[in-house]
RNA sequence: GGGUUGGUGGUCUAGUCUGGUUAUGACACCUCCUUGACAUGGAGGAGGCCGGCAGUUCAAAUCUGCCCCAACCCA
């Protein structure tokens, strides 16, 4: 745009003209936001971080396309993106790719139908790039498509060398704290894949399988038994099994313990050991310990110092250990050992069972333990620090919190974040030939590739060898997509001051960071273990959980179950304003279902919204002057909207989208709407309205914009930007190009209570009276616009009878001195039990039933009640009457008010 | 198996921490109304013993215990 004035691209430019057409003024705003950089951050790095808001968002992994859950997580960030921008100035709201890693390879796989063994590491890598480099680009359309406040020029992805840098600096640093250790040990291991995997990526599936009876003989002589049975899933461990356990308080087996067992068709002999880890109610309460089989193997191999007997390779093949068995897969192996024990007539049992087996997240594979060499970021002996980090945040909900405890008391095992992978970063690490000694790269040549790169030094300075080896593995995703708070500040080493520093220092710590609660466990606790290593400060005020979207009918959605919404197939249907205001609907932390009947509620409130606006500018001109004095009816809108705007900004600044958006809806549809605009549409030349229209309808534009973006946008460009004092956010600090930028609605000033006094009550009491009016005409089938001839009302209504008798068109008002002539008697007496309560205690029950038999009396003046043997003072109990009206007309009565209409 | 969270009209939900006697709103349903924006609107109505059972209390959707159901996390 090239005019100061505001731009009307031609015909399809914002204006009131016809309907909303949600469709057209969507796609065009959203152009425009990214086109201008309207949600830019500015940046000043001499800015306080506390002044700044900057959301940390965890970047979505790329191996798929967006789901619900994607638009739901990033709505939510985008209600306090926008409400912060607006209250407080400049936000950052960045946007990243976890490119690397497992997930996008398998998507790779998948997506070129190929197998990464079959490509050279370079050639598979640049295929993943590709394959990545296409779903970011169409992920980044749809993420366009949702009208979301990122600052598109603060995007990132986990793979590219800035990232790289970042997390290789990371682990030298870690390295250097004493805080890493590579170990050979034993590690949780996908076949698969053919990579170790950490805990957190093993999950549990119900699969069948057969539970395996098989006699093991006495090798020894020291019981008189010649042979005991043993229950297994995994007869194809056996030829691994290093020894036998028996409870200590299983009386039965205990003269199994000291002797030895003889393992069928392997022939070899294993001590029979007690140890209280043995689970007696499973099985025959007798079990092998097989290098490994389980967790429980493992600790049973370090704990009795057991020799290491490996019968299955890295890729589930049966080794030379297996004998006839080798190169048998380990299902294949199975079966054929079944079958040749049972021919040995050593199975003595077999039946089938579905039991939880423990699989890789990202391929379903069950998992094997295996001893490798790998690296660990130590975990344990933090876990109460951790833990207090955890506790310093804010939670939204609050309740979330207990998940992140239970993990960090849970924790078992370090964190491993070496993988066996082709694409990922490279660790920095060179290692002797000779004595193994790690040689870490210079921190100014990252990021290096130690397949690629020479190390920085020419001889160990450990043993003098001059010849080295590189590290072949890459770092698991989260050791990575662990450090956004850093990549988003721009955390660098500078070799001047020989300290690690921020380039956006402001930032830091975030004040949010939003997540899903399945990742509560994995990435937000990782991201902080990384973060406080690396800054010894909590990398985040607060964290904001997202519940889950669930399908209509309230299940988890997936593929498997066909009940996958697409964003796109609704966005196809519906505004995403609309959608927009569907996501605000579940409290912050629940799962709520998708219901279209819920994006068609939003439909309307737009259609409203737009309608009401169109009305308001029949009714005002766009910028009134303030009248000396609002009149009443006019002043206690200003009021109630002060009010409105109190709650609602309190409900921002808490998170707690879903009651301001129902705080927000009831005001503007009930009582601005309903109640104001009807009676407003008969004071159209007041100044008094007219301010008050405009004031209130400049606020709700304002009020709406964190949730409903576009629509707010459209209204308030094609109404108010034209006359608006140009207010361009150029930063102060002397931009040398200064941008023609839009005076966007998402850039103004968040509403403050203008401090408007009314008479609330008597506001109230009219509104009850012009309901009372509207039951009235509804009830003896009137049009609401039927003239009534006379309308007495007894009651506070002071100030606001030209709005009663206008909007119901009244043509006599009468406010009565007295109440109207009417016989009265006592329909009933309510007790105010919070005070009678705890004064009279279980006499509660006597008042009650004496007043429910009538036998009570009340003093003439209606001062003391006396029942059941008490005196009630009044303020204890309020009388209510049934009112008989026996004069003209009929009798219509509020809460507060009697009115009679002739 | 252990833990966490939740269960409120037909549906989705507010209220539960901080107990107070007519339980909030929306959608759907029924009746009526074309009022100067909106009939994709407006006014009104019907519909719930707050998962079950005990307990604490003058008083429980709300607090306590047990049970049932669901989701999630961890074995």
């Amino acid at each position: 745009m090239d005019a100061p004035e505001q731009a009307d691209d031609g015909g399809d430019g914002p204006s009131l003209e016809g309907g909303y057409d949600p469709e057209a003024v969507e796609s065009r705003w959203q152009r425009r936001w990214v086109d201008e950089e309207t949600y830019a951050y500015e940046g000043d790095a001499e800015r306080d971080p506390n002044t700044v808001y900057a959301i940390d968002t965890p970047p979505p992994t790329v191996s798929g396309s967006l789901h619900m859950g994607h638009l739901y997580g990033h709505t939510l960030q985008d209600f306090a993106a926008r409400f912060q921008r607006m209250a407080d100035g400049d936000v950052l709201f960045p946007f990243g790719y976890d490119d690397n890693g497992i997930a996008s390879e398998r998507l790779t796989e998948q997506e070129l139908d190929i197998r990464h063994q079959d490509y050279e590491r370079r050639e598979f890598q640049e295929l993943c790039r590709e394959v990545c480099t296409e779903y970011e680009a169409e992920f980044t359309d749809k993420m366009q498509d949702l009208g979301c406040s990122i600052d598109w020029s603060s995007t990132y992805k986990t793979i590219e060398p800035r990232v790289q840098r970042i997390s290789q600096l990371s682990f030298l640093d870690l390295y250097e704290k004493g805080r890493e250790y590579r170990k050979k040990a034993p590690a949780i291991w996908c076949p698969e894949c053919e990579t170790a995997i950490s805990q957190v990526e093993m999950e549990d599936d119900e699969r069948g399988s057969h539970f395996n009876d098989i006699a093991f003989e006495v090798a020894s002589d020291g019981t008189d038994r010649n042979e005991f049975v043993i229950s297994t899933t995994r007869p194809e461990l056996i030829p691994a099994c290093v020894s036998v356990f028996v409870h200590p308080d299983d009386d039965e087996n205990q003269d199994l313990v000291g002797e030895e067992a003889r393992i069928p068709i392997f022939g070899h002999e294993v001590p029979i050991i007690a140890d209280e880890r043995v689970d007696m109610e499973k099985g025959s309460g007798i079990v092998m310990c097989c290098t490994f089989g389980d967790q429980k193997d493992i600790e049973w191999y370090q704990a009795h110092d057991l020799p290491l007997r490996v019968a299955i390779d890295e890729s589930a093949t049966m080794t030379d250990l297996a004998g006839d068995y080798e190169g048998m897969s380990t299902e294949e192996a199975r079966e054929a050992i079944v079958e040749d024990l049972d021919e040995e007539d050593y199975l003595r049992d077999r039946w089938e069972i579905t039991h939880a087996v423990g699989v890789h997240e990202r391929c379903d594979t069950p998992v094997e333990f295996r001893v490798s060499k790998q690296w660990y970021v130590e975990i344990l002996d933090h876990k109460d620090e951790y833990l207090e980090a955890g506790r310093e945040m804010e939670w939204y909900p609050e309740k979330m919190f207990t998940r992140y405890r239970h993990w960090i008391e849970g924790l078992e095992w370090d964190w491993l974040i070496s993988r066996q992978r082709d694409s990922g970063i490279p660790f920095p690490v060179w290692y002797c030939e000779e004595c193994d000694h790690p040689i870490m790269a210079d921190r100014e040549d990252l990021p290096v590739d130690p397949l690629s790169d020479e190390p920085p030094v020419d001889a160990c300075p450990e043993c003098g060898h001059d010849g080295f080896e590189a590290e072949e593995d890459v770092f698991d995703t989260w050791a990575t997509s662990s450090l956004t708070p850093l990549i988003n500040a721009g955390w660098d080493w500078d070799a001047d001051a020989e300290e690690f520093a921020m380039e956006k220092p402001e930032l830091y710590p975030f004040d949010l960071r939003p997540q899903g609660h399945d990742i509560i466990s994995f990435w937000l606790f990782h991201t902080i273990v990384k973060c406080y290593e690396h800054t010894g400060e909590v990398p985040f005020d607060a964290t904001l959980i997202n519940g889950h979207v669930l399908d209509e009918n309230r299940e988890k959605m997936s593929k498997s179950r066909g009940n996958v919404v697409a964003p796109d197939e609704v966005l196809a249907d519906y505004p995403v304003d609309a959608v927009r205001f569907w996501a605000a609907s579940a409290a912050v932390g629940d799962d709520f279902p998708y219901q279209e009947k819920d994006l068609r509620a939003g439909e309307k409130l737009l259609r409203k919204l737009w309608n009401a606006s169109k009305l308001v500018d029949t009714l005002a001109p766009a910028d009134p002057d303030e009248p000396d004095e609002l009149e009443p009816i006019d002043r206690w809108l200003l009021a109630e909207l002060d009010d409105a705007i109190e709650t609602l900004t309190a409900n921002f600044e808490n998170y707690e989208f879903a009651k301001g958006r129902d705080r927000l809806r009831t005001f503007f549809w009930n009582t601005f709407c309903d109640d104001y605009l009807e009676i407003a549409k008969g004071r159209e030349d007041n100044p008094s309205t007219q301010y008050a229209l405009r004031t209130a309808h400049r606020t709700f534009l304002e009020l709406w914009a964190p949730f409903l973006p576009h629509v707010t946008e459209e209204i308030w460009q094609a109404v108010y930007a034209d006359g608006e004092e140009r207010r361009v956010s150029e930063s102060s600090s002397g931009e040398s190009e200064p941008r023609d930028r839009l005076e966007s609605i998402h850039t103004r000033d968040w509403p403050e209570p203008q401090g408007h006094e009314a008479d609330l009550e008597a506001g109230e009491t009219a509104m009850e009276v012009i309901g009372a009016l509207r039951r009235y005409k509804s009830e003896n089938q009137l049009p609401l616009n039927e003239p009534l001839e006379t309308v007495s009302v007894f009651g506070p209504v002071g100030g606001f009878e030209d709005a009663i008798q206008n909007v119901m068109h009244v043509q006599n008002l009468d406010l009565l001195e007295t109440e109207p002539e009417v016989t009265t008697e006592i329909a009933s007496i309510d007790l105010d039990y919070s005070t009678l309560g705890p004064k009279f205690g279980s006499a509660v029950g006597d008042i009650d039933a004496g007043i429910d038999a009538g036998e009570y009396e009340i003093d003439d003046d209606g001062d003391v009640l006396r029942v059941a043997g008490e005196e009630l003072e009044s303020d204890l109990f309020e009388v209510e009457r049934e009112r008989t009206y026996s004069g003209a007309g009929e009798m219509l009565e509020t809460d507060s008010a009697v009115v009679v209409v002739e």
